[in-house]
DNA sequence: CGTCGACCTCC
DNA sequence: GAGGTCGAC
């Protein structure tokens, strides 16, 4: 039997093979495109057209999407080969449950009709999915909300729909900001993929890439990965990763981060900080992208300068450099504008800034297009409301001024 | 509380 | 300079 023969693929919804499983979700809940490829994740790549493969809860899943269904194909890891036995060794492709389940999906992608073999639902992968893109929350409403309190975000979010937080792994999610600072999202997925493979557990290998968990903190915090890192081109940033990691283990333990989802945000944001190289920025991020705190914003230059730019916001407009006050009160500010779920929104804003993502606002007609479909007679006058409404909605500048009514800081 | 320089590398 | 942090005035 030749290698090739035995090779795993990467899964593709319309070439047929692998098996698939859906569940309801439609585009404007979850744009896999710019939700994954945002920056607050550096752990998924498009490996098809439409087709995002990544790591997550420790298995390689290939995600797609149609207009109203999630598909999701999970890779067996190269470990549970050795339990299973040879019958099932070239399952990682092909056909592994078509035997048990013949039925079929009737999919329509480009408009041809494809069968697609489903495959039995495995307990715990639609729950693990709707976890971790928290699928229970209402993406459609909030932006509704947002739209109404804020006409920039009206206007952005007629092309930028379907973006939402993840709720990430609190380690990989950490340990993947700490390597942010003063760097790049291409070098950054560079580096985070060198600390994975140096570090992590092998999975599973597809078209020859192999596909690497996250490496754990025990696995970082060990005395040799400062010279290995900076060996890998990290820089200053490997002995922040180290000593990270070997903090949180000789201080705290191992459950530490994952118990910080039920510390409340200002203390959750204070305890992160006592960590070297974790500043405000990397705190707010691991906070709102994988400790449940939907109201912490992260408040890089970029936000900073969405903020004077598109909110004449005058917080910070005299300072020089972006301090802590300024941060607090960027945030407090977006806190104020967009109300509890006010980190999601701002991710809304800081996508529609990628370089890479320009080129959709160059396309107004896909938009008018949905309108059209999208216009029942009852949506059509709820819709015509709306717009009244916004029009006398205050520009987001005055708000600017308000007090913050929140807590106190600490 | 605000400003500055250094920290690593890559483009 | 780049999606920041730390320590020193």
């Amino acid at each position: 039997m030749s290698i090739i023969a035995t090779m795993a693929k990467h899964a593709r919804l319309s070439v047929g093979g692998a098996a698939w499983a859906s569940m309801a979700c439609t585009r404007s809940q979850l744009r896999l495109d710019l939700t994954l490829g945002c920056g607050q994740t550096f752990r998924w790549r498009e490996t098809g057209d439409g087709h995002w493969t990544g790591v997550m809860g420790g298995r390689v899943w290939t995600l797609t999407q149609t207009d109203d269904r999630l598909w999701y194909h999970v890779y067996n890891n190269k470990d549970a080969h050795k339990e299973v036995d040879n019958r099932k060794r070239k399952a990682d492709g092909p056909a592994q449950q078509l035997n048990k389940s013949e039925k079929r999906w009737k999919v329509n992608i480009k408009e041809e009709e494809i069968d697609v073999p489903v495959t039995v639902k495995k307990e715990g992968e639609e729950e693990m999915l709707v976890d971790y893109f928290q699928l229970d929350v209402n993406l459609e409403e909030l932006y509704r909300e947002w739209g109404l309190a804020d006409p920039h975000f009206k206007h952005i979010s007629n092309i930028f729909t379907g973006i939402r937080m993840l709720r990430q792994n609190p380690t990989e999610c950490l340990f993947s900001f700490i390597c942010t600072s003063n760097n790049h999202i291409s070098r950054i997925q560079g580096m985070v993929d060198n600390l994975c493979r140096s570090l992590g557990k092998p999975l599973c290998e597809l078209d020859g890439t192999t596909y690497y968990d996250f490496p754990s903190l025990s696995a970082i915090a060990d005395d040799k990965v400062e010279a290995l890192l900076r060996d890998l081109g990290f820089g200053y940033r490997a002995r922040f990763l180290q000593q990270s990691a070997k903090q949180i283990l000789e201080q705290h333990g191992p459950d530490w981060l994952q118990g910080l989802r039920r510390t409340p945000y200002l203390q959750a944001r204070n305890s992160l900080r006592s960590l070297p190289g974790v500043g405000l920025k990397v705190a707010d991020c691991a906070c709102l992208m994988s400790l449940d705190k939907a109201d912490a914003v992260p408040v890089d230059t970029h936000i900073w300068q969405i903020a004077k730019r598109d909110y004449k916001c005058a917080a910070g407009s005299t300072q020089k450099t972006l301090t802590d006050k300024v941060n607090r009160d960027i945030g407090d500010f977006f806190r104020q504008l967009w109300g509890p779920y006010a980190g999601w929104a701002q991710s809304v804003l800081f996508c529609a800034d990628l370089k890479k993502f320009q080129k959709l606002k160059e396309m107004p007609s896909i938009k008018l297009e949905d309108d059209k479909k999208a216009s029942l007679p009852l949506k059509k006058a709820k819709l015509k409301i709306k717009n009244e409404k916004l029009d006398q909605i205050e520009k987001p500048t005055s708000v600017c001024h308000k007090k913050a009514k929140l807590a106190p800081q600490d």
